[in-house]
DNA sequence: ATGAAAGCGCTAACAA
DNA sequence: TTGTTAGCGCTTTCAT
């Protein structure tokens, strides 16, 4: 392995000047400058960025938490490597499966000057105690987070059901329920919002039963289905937080023998570019998780950089397919 | 930034002694260890491993060079992943998107020493290049490859196709048609190999028509159950290589009123661990993605402390699914 | 059991 | 424009 003194003594140059050569400083002559870089192509040589960052102070990478490789997680990851690629930024990913330790260790990994800066996904640690980390280096999240110190890069999950909702209801919908995720999860909270306030402001009805929360999976969008039909009153769409609880509820209906979009429109939510929506013909809602990376990135670099810097903002889209093509010649799913 | 030498001042100490200290070498009185180690609690000291790595010459990290951060190769990775952490090590993850420069950045970084190994999950650069690196750490693919620099971590994929094809005869099928991906790959080509042995090994028809290729997505399952139709044969059942074509082609048949598993069995191939195979009630086949990430790792491990390492076999399994579920009761999709 | 000193490979003030 | 020099923070012989 040569090394930068090696260069230096073949050129006949001193360290300094190989170091100037290195980083593209002006003020080396042409000469200097190719007789150095000739050497360089010759051995093959390249810089020991350990040492570079040892010097620097700094690793041009920055950490990822995220607590598992779930498609929903990786587009996010996919949006930060990429913005940071093009930055001249590596990404490392810390995968921890919600384990407070590895939570720690990727904080530790700034502590140790191993990492730039660091952006949680999801973490089940106290915020406070995060924030103690950030001095020793920018942290950003993508959960929903107020903090001083702790920027948080995150979509309203409102305006993500808004659209959803508005497109039933441009469709001739008037019988709107809804299943939700998690209780009491902040994203959970806003489209419960969403959901009463875009009905109410139609007149529409809101029935406390038409709000299912805890529905996840395929099989929860089964039995929700099977809730509604049991319930009191029958409504005749359902928008959801999740694709495959709509694609449970599409294959529910069909066994049920419940026409879609006649008798029962369904909007999924995709927030982990999956194909269900597209096996099921499903009109859906899509987060742009990639995008999301992306900005969370950016404002990580102006944060490293201390660059200004101004938010983007980002927007929920929706992909109209089958299940809510109402009065259009039906296809057989 | 507290360093090395801050703790030795205040412990009264030499910064062999501290170091010897964080490294937990022998021969440290324990009043000493105590003493050092107070002060280091207290300062809230901790090493810079920049500092550590260019001392040691090596940074506990490895690359992994993925095309895409698809649930296929994330399964993978999150293998590698697991089983360094416990050895730790941490994994650093390169996403290609198939593109030379990309892949030769991972190279570069591995040339660079900031990476002490590189697992190539696919890659498109000529294998006599890569293998050019080797001098710098040692170069793992999960690609089937004979090279005598670089590791092939890899799954036969004829005992998957057998195995699924196994369970078929078993099932009382025999006209069995399949379909596989792209046409030339090592693993269609084992796949091709194998459906016409095991066939043949059981008298049964192998029609050339039968023998569906390039096929990847939902769609193309949809068309491929045409196709069939059209022929002048129809088999009874199909092997897929790919759940999404298996799904699709279930799809298709609802739409035709063939009746799954009576008329055709399905059998598909998980390669990603998406949820679709689930979804469509479909049988099928596993590929053990994690752990083969998990041995990748473990052969890497053993290549850097250059210590002897016996390879695991690792092996498909099979879970039975409506779609093959002859004779049984059939629910409704 | 502990310390002194050299050096890993590089950068950047400062001097010339 | 180029060289000299002093570190960055750490580990590790070699003495003691």
């Amino acid at each position: 392995m040569s090394n930068i003194k090696q260069i230096a003594q073949m050129a006949g140059v001193s360290r300094s000047t190989v170091s100037r050569v290195l980083n593209h400083h002006p003020h080396v002559h042409e000469d200097t400058r190719r007789k150095v870089q000739q050497v360089i192509d010759k051995l093959d040589y390249i810089q020991n960025s350990n040492a570079v960052q040892l010097k620097k102070g700094r690793t041009n990478t920055i950490g990822v938490v995220s607590p598992s490789i779930s498609h929903y997680f990786m587009q996010i990851v996919q949006g930060i490597a990429e913005a940071g690629t093009t930055c001249h930024y590596q990404t490392l990913l810390y995968q921890t499966n919600e384990k407070a330790d590895q939570e720690l260790q990727a904080l530790e990994m700034l502590r140790q000057k191993r990492l730039d800066g660091l952006i949680i996904l999801r973490c089940g640690l106290d915020w406070e105690k995060v924030a103690t980390y950030t001095k020793y280096g920018p942290i950003m999240t993508c959960e929903p987070l107020q903090h001083p110190k702790i920027q948080s890069i995150y979509m309203n999950h409102y305006e993500g059901f808004q659209l959803g909702l508005e497109h039933l209801i441009e469709k001739g919908y008037n019988r709107i329920a809804c299943t939700i995720g998690r209780a009491e999860s902040r994203n959970s909270l806003e489209r419960k919002k969403a959901f009463e306030d875009i009905l109410q402001t139609h007149n529409l009805p809101v029935h406390p039963e038409w709000i299912l929360d805890e529905t996840f999976t395929v099989d929860d969008g089964r039995t929700a289905l099977q809730k509604l039909l049991n319930g009191n009153h029958m409504p005749d769409a359902v928008i959801h937080a999740s694709d495959y609880v709509a694609a449970g509820m599409a294959a529910e209906a069909r066994a049920q023998g419940i026409s879609i979009p006649d008798e029962l429109g369904l909007v999924g939510f995709e927030s982990d570019q999956s194909d269900v929506a597209g096996l099921m013909e499903l009109t859906h809602v899509r987060n742009p998780l990639k995008q999301m990376g992306a900005e969370a990135f950016h404002r990580m670099y102006a944060a490293l950089k201390e660059t200004p810097y101004t938010a983007v903002d980002l927007s929920f889209s929706l992909t109209e397919r089958q299940s809510t093509a109402r009065g259009v010649k039906q296809v057989q799913l």
